[in-house]
RNA sequence: GGGAGCAUAGCUCAGUUGGUUCAGAGCACCUGCCUUACAAGCAGGGGGUCACAGGUUCGAAUCCUGUUGCUCCCACCA
């Protein structure tokens, strides 16, 4: 059979792909082995795999290969994010585009519209994953909205409410005018500019006087809504008007001009107008000052008739503005229109301008439940990678806020209050529930002993307990992910009234959890992370996770973050098309160290493509071998050379991935193989010419080997090429599948033997040096002479350094060659005879550059080794060292005094 | 405004408790090669006052202080 000379992932991608689906592979159920456990952070159903998800995933999957190949059953759990607004947000633009308005709609009408919605695109971004690789369970897949799922978020719920950590109250809230919402704070951006603005001044009338005061705003369509001017206490500018009255422009509102601290002198005029229902500041300055509040604004944007002025009722807000910027002009009450950089708010769904809006939502009291939580990552019972975002948390945590968890939206998980006539509360699971503590209220309430048998139907109280419309903030329900994936809050493991979750009543909760580690980005180390060790904590009193991977976001080559609008965001599958989903795989991790931010450039996948193709060469170049019987001696160098570098760098690449240092892993085994396996070993023993490309069995066998190792250590990043060559070297059966193999561990490592082969490699490259500094075809054989009191130790190599060298002899001397080339390898002298003359002057000139640089080192390790306090206060070990180095570099320094002298 | 972090080769980054075979890697660059595994390749090479200024120390890329520049997080000024 021809084997291609270059590596087509095509081929084989799909294939093995679905061999490892039929045989099974990725499937985990508990067992007597250690669980390796990770929970994918679910994508939102409404987007496509972008790069972001590319970086994520593949980390998480060279994990779970790593895990699985050593012996773990490797769980790898998927699902997906009902996304509340994000998928509302889009469903409401589908429907707006077949001309359907959401207000048309019933909320079940609506809801029938998202479901379908989701079967139609939900699973899109893991059908995509499968093609990266990606090694889940697919039996596991899991949907935050799920039958089970919901329960937990309802559940949990009403749990955090009889607690009391949950309560409802008016707040100052950010409201998304647009998706009709309050927001929490971390779903409102500001633009990293600011904004272009104008800063108005507007006149105020002081009542019975035709005084004024100049008032600077942003938002002058605010100005209806003023119930107070405020100054600072001890500006003397306006400390004679305190407690005097105001007109507000246009309307004539009387309102008092009050002293607040809050105000700054400095900025604009000095006098702030004060509007307690649009602005948290003003609100509270208003709770400080008794003052009224007046809304004036509709939960759409638009003004309503508290404004006073007609002509603006029902109008938006930034129409408004305009209208009042005019008239203001008009009545001469506009004093200056000054530009300005302001940093307003928007909602990271819709981008509409975000309103500060008095209303009454659901908040998660924080301070309490979060304490825990603060204390396992303080503790390193979490630890987070790199380490450094230790330092956020414990900032976010110690300041934490409460957590407004209700949105005004109809996909999502629906609050579980229900009210009766008066505006009770009843929190409960279901309608039943509620009731039944609704009939309780009602049979405890002396006066009401008549109202009971009204009530006592069911008919009568369904019509009297109304739900609450609002639903849940969605990272109210992904907290929960890393239980509620395992069951863990079904009838039978959660504890009602104890609001625990029994590990021990649930078996594959018990197996998995906690998972071994979160692979995600920074970005939502508050919204998501912190929140699920919180959940962790209060309901099993357990780390959901021992470690936290933080990855970077993936930017492009200038540092501009991937965006739709920019389209510097490749196509995903595109690369993977293009690269292979190995490539594409070596692409993403070569360069992104955890905690940095990834540059992305495709060179960095063509790279990774033309590994894959280096390693299906090798492949090729060792299936071309003709295999005799026997054992040639002369390959035994490096066997032994290799077999303990292969040990040596297995060794490596665990430290590196206890540290989570993926791409340094990558890096070592991409030198391994590129420069030790390929560059040198193939070398080494590759039959030549004359020898008719034949092999022995020995050695051949022994290549076999290292190279399956080869394919195991690499196998987490490049898990097709890998099985399939896996499967192409040696004869193997369809299950044998390098996926679950068993992967290599290392020997020690014969230290003396790695040391003496870098210098063997040195003596080739030096050769190598001086052929093409003289112009000396590469193939041509030369003589080599050695001056080394250490004849035995390259013994071993002899026939190696012949091969890669083009020596035609090597000879052990005990005084110069003359007119032959001359270098120094550690303290050995060599003399490799050329036909081209040696330039005496040239070398001479060499030899003292180098004299020179040895004898300055000598001096300072000298006056190092002479100076008392080095002896006596460096550790022993460090002046065992420094007087090693002198020995060998006086050694060395000898050496090439001799050289210099012959040469005279 | 509050907090955290970073500054090492043209670029992206390593450099563990201070120890001059420790100034490194990958990419990029330069030179020579289509050598029968691979030009998606082979062989070889150049390149850094470790941001700046002080200090501690026998010794500083590494520790301390200050300066400059950059990044991120939180709060958010009308």
């Amino acid at each position: 059979m021809e084997i291609p000379k270059r590596y087509d992932p095509k081929a084989i991608e799909d294939k093995w792909y679905a061999q490892w689906l039929k045989q099974k592979f990725f499937r985990s159920t508990p067992d007597h082995r250690k669980p390796y456990t990770i929970v994918i952070p679910p994508p939102n159903i409404t987007g496509v795999l972008h790069m972001g998800h590319m970086l994520n995933n593949t980390i998480q999957d060279v994990l779970i290969r790593k895990a699985r190949l050593q012996g773990y059953n490797a769980c790898w759990v998927p699902g997906t994010d009902h996304a509340s607004i994000a998928t509302e947000a889009k469903v409401v633009a589908m429907l707006r585009e077949k001309g359907i308005k959401k207000s048309d709609l019933s909320r079940e009408e609506f809801m029938n519209h998202a479901w379908e919605w989701k079967r139609k695109y939900g699973g899109i971004i893991l059908e995509q994953l499968k093609k990266l690789g990606a090694s889940v369970d697919w039996e596991r897949v899991h949907f935050t909205m799920d039958d089970g799922y919901c329960k937990a978020v309802i559940r949990v719920f009403v749990d955090l409410y009889r607690k009391g950590h949950i309560y409802r109250g008016l707040r100052m809230i950010n409201w998304d005018c647009e998706a009709q919402t309050a927001l929490s704070n971390e779903e409102v951006v500001y633009a990293e500019e600011g904004e272009k603005s104008f800063l108005y001044h507007v006149k105020y009338r002081l009542r019975d006087t035709e005084d004024y005061l100049i008032i600077a705003t942003q938002r002058p369509e605010t100005i209806m809504g003023d119930t107070a001017v405020a100054v600072n206490p001890h500006d003397e500018r306006y400390s004679h008007l305190i407690g005097k009255t105001v007109l507000v422009p246009m309307i004539n509102r009387p309102v008092p001009v009050i002293a607040d601290n809050y105000v700054e002198k400095e900025f604009g005029t000095g006098c702030l107008k004060v509007t307690p229902a649009h602005d948290q500041n003003d609100y509270e300055i208003g709770l400080r000052h008794n003052l009224p509040v007046i809304d004036t604004l509709n939960p759409d944007g638009t003004l309503n008739e508290k404004c006073e002025i007609a002509e603006y009722i029902g109008k938006d807000r930034f129409e408004v503005r305009q209208l009042v910027v005019e008239r203001l002009r008009a009545e001469n009450l506009l004093v200056k229109e000054e530009e300005f950089i302001t940093r307003i708010g928007r909602s990271e769904r819709t981008n509409s301008v975000v309103e500060p809006r008095l209303s009454m939502q659901w908040f998660i009291r924080m301070k309490e439940i979060s304490q825990r939580a603060l204390q396992a990552v303080e503790m390193d019972e979490v630890r987070l990678h790199p380490e450094k975002f230790k330092n956020t948390y414990r900032h976010w945590m110690e300041n934490v806020r409460d957590w407004c968890i209700s949105r005004q939206l109809w996909w999502g998980h629906r609050i579980p209050a229900w009210y009766d006539e008066q505006g009770n509360v009843y929190v409960a699971e279901t309608y039943d529930e509620a009731l039944q503590l609704f009939k309780e209220k009602v049979h405890g309430s002396q006066s009401a002993v008549l109202s009971i048998k009204k009530l006592s139907t069911e008919h009568a109280a369904l019509n009297t307990l109304k739900q609450d419309e609002d639903v849940l903030d969605t990272w109210a329900s992904s907290w929960l992910w890393p239980i509620a994936v395992f069951d863990g809050f079904n009838d039978k493991s959660f504890d009602k009234r104890k609001g625990k979750v029994i590990k021990a009543a649930n078996a594959e909760l018990n197996y998995y959890y906690p998972t071994t580690i979160l692979v995600t980005a920074p970005e939502i180390l508050f919204f998501w992370v912190a929140r699920m060790i919180i959940a962790g904590y209060e309901y099993l009193d357990e780390k959901p996770f021992s470690h936290v991977y933080l990855h970077g976001i993936v930017r492009d080559k200038q540092r501009r973050k991937m965006s739709k609008s920019l389209g510097n965001s490749p196509e995903p599958l595109e690369l993977i098309e293009k690269y292979g989903a190995d490539g594409v795989r070596i692409g993403m991790l070569f360069s992104s160290p955890a905690g940095n931010d990834l540059l992305f450039d495709e060179k960095l996948c063509e790279q990774g493509r033309n590994f894959c193709n280096k390693i299906w060469n090798a492949m090729r170049l060792v299936k071309s071998w003709k295999i005799q019987e026997g054992k040639n001696d002369a390959n035994q160098a490096a066997i032994l050379w290799f077999e303990s570098r292969l040990s040596q760098v297995i060794r490596q690449l665990e430290n590196s991935y206890a540290d989570y240092r993926i791409s340094e892993a990558l890096l070592i085994l991409y030198n391994l193989i590129w420069d030790d396996f390929c560059s040198w070993y193939l070398e080494m023993i590759k039959p030549q010419r004359q020898e008719t490309r034949s092999l022995d069995l020995g050695t051949y066998e022994k290549t076999i080997e290292f190279f399956g190792k080869l394919l195991q250590l690499a196998h987490p990043f490049l898990p097709f090429i890998t099985e399939e060559i896996w499967h192409l070297l040696k004869e193997r059966s369809e299950k044998d599948c390098i996926t679950v193999s068993r992967y290599p561990e290392g020997k020690t490592p014969d230290e003396g033997l790695l040391k003496k082969a870098e210098a063997v490699k040195e003596i080739i490259t030096r050769i190598r040096d001086i052929r093409g500094q003289a112009n000396i075809n590469p193939n041509e054989p030369l003589p080599l002479y050695v001056l080394s009191n250490d004849r035995n130790g390259y013994e071993l190599f002899r026939q190696t350094i012949m091969k890669l060298a083009s020596l035609k002899s090597i000879e052990f001397v005990t005084a110069e060659i003359k007119g032959a080339k001359t270098f120094l390898v550690g303290a050995d002298t060599f003399f490799l005879q050329t036909p081209v003359s040696v330039n005496v002057e040239e070398e001479r000139k060499r030899l003292a550059k180098e004299i020179d640089y040895i004898k300055g080192f000598i001096r300072s390790v000298n006056a190092k080794l002479n100076n008392e306090r080095f002896v006596k206060s460096a550790p022993p070990a460090v002046v065992e060292k420094e007087k090693q180095k002198l020995l060998d570099s006086e050694a060395k320094l000898k050496a090439l005094e001799e050289s210099l002298t012959r040469l005279n």
